[in-house]
DNA sequence: TTTGTTTTGCAACTATGTTGCAAACGATTA
DNA sequence: TAATCGTTTGCAACATAGTTGCAAAACAAA
């Protein structure tokens, strides 16, 4: 579906551009979470490394992908789920990174459990990221 | 104490430097998480970068420290608790990160409660991270 | 103090990310 | 369809983070 991919930049008041559409489609495609360097490859090299930045940049300001903090500390984005908005996301989900072969997945039904902490400290954000070996390599 | 430093290195095996000792001084001082470039800074501009880089390398090996995921994506680092050691860690605490002041904590008795995977993913380590407020910011 | 091993500092390099600016592009309106 | 105007892009230049090979210095053991 093309369309779809124009409709979603169309509501987030984005305008439609060759790169945002070719970046937006890899994602699609991927289902799993994707960093820089992934979509640099992927696209061909017809893109700037600037542009390829921005954009990214631009999808999780708009709420259209998120960040994925991982161990070994790079940067990983994947797609949103619809509910998410501009300043409003809805990532209270577990990520799973698999040792094997590299993939992260958004596992969006294992909710993050409510950690107790200790007094004096309140919480904001929570993030829990799981590795260890995936369905497809177990 | 200087001797407790001298010991930890001498019970991992580890020889005795000036940069290895002045390094655990400011993990044993600082109580909190510190990054590469703390480090470069607390230091005094005593050490190459590339020694701090692989002294901090050796460390966490060693099980002396253990390095702590963070959602902004920097490497930050924390002694380890005596139970430590090479290859075997017990770092199954909650860490906490202080959107205020930017201290990082090792919350030592919180810790991680076990997640529910899908069926066919089996779970090797797990990292939690809260960020917020904390108890001096409060 | 001598010896052999480990660690350090330096230089050079790769990778990752940021900024300013002019040219190209996209959306809108005539 | 063409003109206009704001947005986006590519480029160059820069900044920061991290790695590697190698010779000199420091350390541990004898
Ligand atoms: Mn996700
Ligand atoms: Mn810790
Ligand atoms: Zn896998
Ligand atoms: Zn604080």
């Amino acid at each position: 579906m093309q369309n779809r991919i124009a409709d979603l930049l169309k509501k987030n008041q984005l305008s439609i551009t060759d790169s945002r559409k070719k970046i937006l489609e890899l994602f699609q495609n991927a289902g799993g979470a994707l960093a820089h360097s992934d979509i640099e490859k992927m696209s061909g090299e017809h893109f700037d490394r600037v542009t390829i930045y921005r954009t990214l940049q631009t999808f999780v300001e708009k709420g259209i992908i998120h960040t994925i903090p991982t161990v070994d500390n790079s940067v990983l984005y994947a797609l949103c789920k619809d509910e998410c908005s501009a300043g409003h996301h809805h990532d209270n989900h577990v990520h799973f990174i698999c040792d094997d072969c590299g993939t992260t997945y958004c596992l969006d039904h294992v909710l993050i459990p409510k950690v107790e902490l200790p007094l004096g400290f309140t919480e904001k954000q929570t993030d829990l990221v799981v590795s260890g070996t995936c369905k497809n390599c177990n």
